[in-house]
DNA sequence: GCTGTAGAACTTTTT
DNA sequence: GTTCTACAGC
């Protein structure tokens, strides 16, 4: 029997369940009331927001087009769709799920009118952004120095996240005032040229839902079921805009917010997550239910009862403890290094050894590490031994400079007033457009109050020429663009502009033409089937719109030629929101490296974790707030609940650190770890004769078997020296000689110790 | 208008 | 130690 969302049922309920534990099956079938629902790492977070909107839908719960869930990342939400459409034959195109920046843009578009956007505003990615801001210092002649553009940034992202226009800041002093002043210019610079950044995507729709009562409750009433995944990494502005969704009105049928998420691994903060938004959604919407997944099927108990441990440390938590029936698993590793080098060289064999001995593919060993500052070294070591590895982070696909300039020609076919594109093609490849016609262009255009594109015919320099044939260029090519599809349209704007002849003239440039070359493919992608799905929704949620909120938007912008979203638009803003891979080398087997931000949400069978140093991991900056600590510790828990068979935690007792050889006492996180999961190991290394040593005990132990060869025996009053437990010091006295030496060491930290000399593991540092 | 060099910065990062 | 930015010089 088929229902009206082509499902058949009862079966199908059923069919959804198998598999779940308790706790995750009471979730997935909790009545239409909010929830909070705890998810540990491992515990099949994504399985169970999944499984609640297969079974929700299945059960005509709700249909389709009541259903919003919202992710952080383009790949959370494409996780979902996929694992959904595997769950359920059915139509996901009703459904809205997708990020909150993605959903935002969706929902501009179809409200652009009472939104005041062009329909086919271009979205500001952070470099876009900058480079604005720099654009409105130089026609404002504002003070770079005093306030840093980068800075300027910062607090206009900051602004638009505490719900705050321009208006609004505080201006009580001098600084201030001018930092609202020119937040002032940036917003009506922005607003000039029809572009948005992320923050005013998030901000302008919170606006249109907070002032819009008839599109508000249009939503209120749609939504019967919002989900939200990770929701401890979500800001204020998120949340807020969240709570606009959900109804007060007891007349109308009450919505069910479900929140998934996890205390324990906020890591966020310093984008502006505010874990508090858990406590918060608790109280504001009076949730009665809040269910705990506490089963991981990650990882073994040494490695999960570690992560417990460690997260115990932390005052402020909504507490929950893993827990897992794989049995104990293998100890945790703990290894000990001279030096950065030596731990490089130590993995890389260790590395070795694994591939060798055990069933294990490079690409299921991560080496995680706190600051991408580290990744340097270990690169080298790995690349020295011919070891495929790939690197996360760094720039990703539609971020690189061939690549945005080829985007802001596009761009410019789309919208020549986008004057931030402009300026960045004006003179690339060069045609003889240097700073000193673009001072003259953008005076004019200030005094004019146009845009860049529009100011050429008036300027009257020798500088016109060029300009001028600029802009024809421009406009030639918007003339044929009309006529092509979009693939064909990005293949003969990388001719017509220069860029694929520029590069394939430049000796270095095989890259950057590959690049350009693969942006082709992303577009013909974006128009195939699977590309275009969730924007071909888009464009019928705008129709829709129109019909829905025509008197609405007639008597807000009055006259105002309607425009239609293009593919090319479509395929613009898809550029600025997903900003794609930012893997390097993809495809081969290799060994992952990445930042422990950057593990978040993946699982590998080995985890190295490096550098678990003091003023490293916890990081210097972060170890003297209370809050900054707790955070850092969440970190090493989301790091050390990665790894799924083996765990190892490494720290080397010196550091190159900008340009410096630093001196760091091992982490404080290692004596929150209990010792009956750990196992103490001393590499064997070229520098020592003896083996292996393996230490039961990490506090007494150590010490006993660290009796180094390395000559000790010249310690003298006065010299600084370093301890792996204590730190650093300085030698006070020295008594006796040969094995009875003792000195006397005042360490920065430690207060004042007399060590056996030939025990106690001294460096000299000078 | 472009190129080279001195100076400063430098934790984590998605949209 | 490296990398980006800004300004001076050709």
């Amino acid at each position: 029997m088929n229902d009206s969302y082509g499902l058949s049922l009862p079966t199908h309920a059923d069919n959804l369940l198998q598999g779940l534990n308790q706790q995750q099956r009471e979730a997935v079938c909790l009545p239409d009331t909010h929830a909070l629902i705890l998810a540990g790492a491992g515990s099949g977070k994504t399985r169970v927001l999944t499984t609640r909107i297969a079974w929700l839908l299945s059960q005509q719960r709700v249909s389709p087009a009541g259903i919003l869930a919202v992710t952080f990342t383009n790949k959370a939400a494409k996780e979902i769709l996929t694992r959904l459409s595997s769950m359920l034959p059915l139509n996901v195109r009703g459904m809205w799920i997708g990020t909150f920046h993605g959903l935002c843009n969706r929902f501009l578009r179809a409200h652009h009118q009472v939104a005041q956007l062009p329909q086919a505003f271009q979205i500001l990615d952070m470099q876009d952004q900058l480079a604005a801001i720099k654009r409105l210092y130089k026609q404002f002649d504002i003070d770079a120095v005093s306030t840093p553009p980068k800075q300027m940034q910062h607090f206009i992202n900051s602004c638009k996240e505490d719900g705050l226009r321009a208006d609004d800041v505080p201006a009580n002093n001098i600084n201030s005032r001018k930092n609202s002043e020119i937040y002032r210019l940036y917003e009506a610079q922005c607003q000039r040229e029809g572009v948005v950044d992320f923050g005013e995507l998030m901000l302008r729709s919170y606006e249109v839902l907070r002032d819009h009562a008839t599109i508000r409750t249009h939503y209120q009433q749609r939504f019967r079921h919002i989900l939200i995944d990770e929701f401890q990494d979500t800001n204020y502005m998120q949340y807020r805009w969240l709570k606009l969704f959900v109804s007060s009105d007891d007349a109308i049928q009450k919505n069910a917010v479900f929140a998934v998420g996890d205390d324990d691994q906020s890591i966020y903060s310093f984008r502006g997550a505010r874990v508090d938004n858990m406590n918060d959604f608790m109280l504001d919407l009076k949730v009665k239910h809040q269910i705990k997944l506490e089963k991981n099927y990650r990882s073994y108990s040494n490695i999960l009862d570690s992560a417990n441990a460690l997260i115990s440390n932390n005052k402020h938590r909504l507490g929950k403890n893993l827990s897992t029936q794989a049995g104990a698993g293998e100890p945790v590793r703990v290894f000990e290094h001279i030096s950065d080098m030596e731990e490089a060289f130590w993995l890389v064999d260790e590395v070795r050894q694994l591939l060798r001995d055990d069933d294990i593919h490079r690409r299921q060993i991560a080496v995680l590490y706190r600051s991408n500052a580290q990744s340097r070294i270990i690169e080298t070591c790995l690349f020295n031994a011919g070891m495929p590895y790939k690197v996360y982070g760094g720039l990703r696909f539609f971020e690189r400079a061939e690549i945005k300039h080829a985007l802001a020609y596009l761009r410019l076919l789309d919208n020549p007033r986008d004057d931030t594109s402009f300026a960045r093609v004006v003179n690339f490849p060069r045609r003889g457009i240097g700073a000193g016609s673009m001072e003259t262009l953008q005076d004019i255009a200030k005094s004019e109050n146009c845009a860049l594109y529009d100011a050429v015919e008036k300027v009257d320099t020798r500088a016109k020429t060029n300009l001028v044939s600029f802009v024809e260029q421009i406009r030639a090519m918007r003339a044929q663009a009309v006529k092509l599809s979009l693939p064909d349209l990005v293949r003969y704007t990388l001719d017509a502009s220069g860029l694929l002849s520029h590069y394939k003239k430049d000796n270095d440039g095989a890259d950057r033409v590959e690049n350009l070359e693969e942006l082709i493919h992303a577009a013909e992608n974006f128009c195939s089937q699977e590309g275009l799905m969730p924007d071909i929704a888009a464009l019928q949620e705008v129709s829709w719109a129109a019909e829905e909120f025509d008197d609405l938007a007639k008597n807000n912008v009055a006259g105002e030629t309607v425009e239609t979203l293009t593919p090319l638009s479509l395929f613009l803003s898809h550029a600025s929101l997903e900003a794609g891979d930012n893997q390097a080398q993809a495809g081969q087997d290799a060994v992952q490296l990445m930042t422990v931000h950057a593990s978040k949400g993946l699982e590998f069978k080995v985890v190295f974790i490096t550098g678990l140093e003091e003023s490293l991991f916890p990081h210097e900056n972060a170890m003297y707030a209370q809050d900054g600590l707790e955070e850092e510790r969440r970190l090493l828990y989301v790091a050390i609940t990665r790894a799924r068979e083996r765990l190892y935690l490494s720290y080397a007792q010196s550091r190159m650190l900008h340009g410096q050889r630093h001196y760091h006492i091992r982490s404080r996180f290692f004596d929150e770890l209990p010792d009956r999961c750990l196992k103490w190991i001393r590499p064997k290394q070229n520098l020592y004769s003896d083996d292996i040593a393996q230490i039961g005990d990490k506090q007494t132990n150590l010490d006993e078997l660290d009796t180094s060869t390395e000559q000790q025996s010249e310690l003298r009053c006065g010299m600084q020296v370093f301890h792996t437990k204590f730190g650093e010091g300085k030698v006070l006295a020295v008594e006796g000689s040969g094995l009875d030496a003792k000195v006397q060491v005042q360490f920065k930290r430690h207060g004042s110790k007399w060590l056996v000399a030939h025990i106690a593991k001294l460096t000299v540092i000078a």
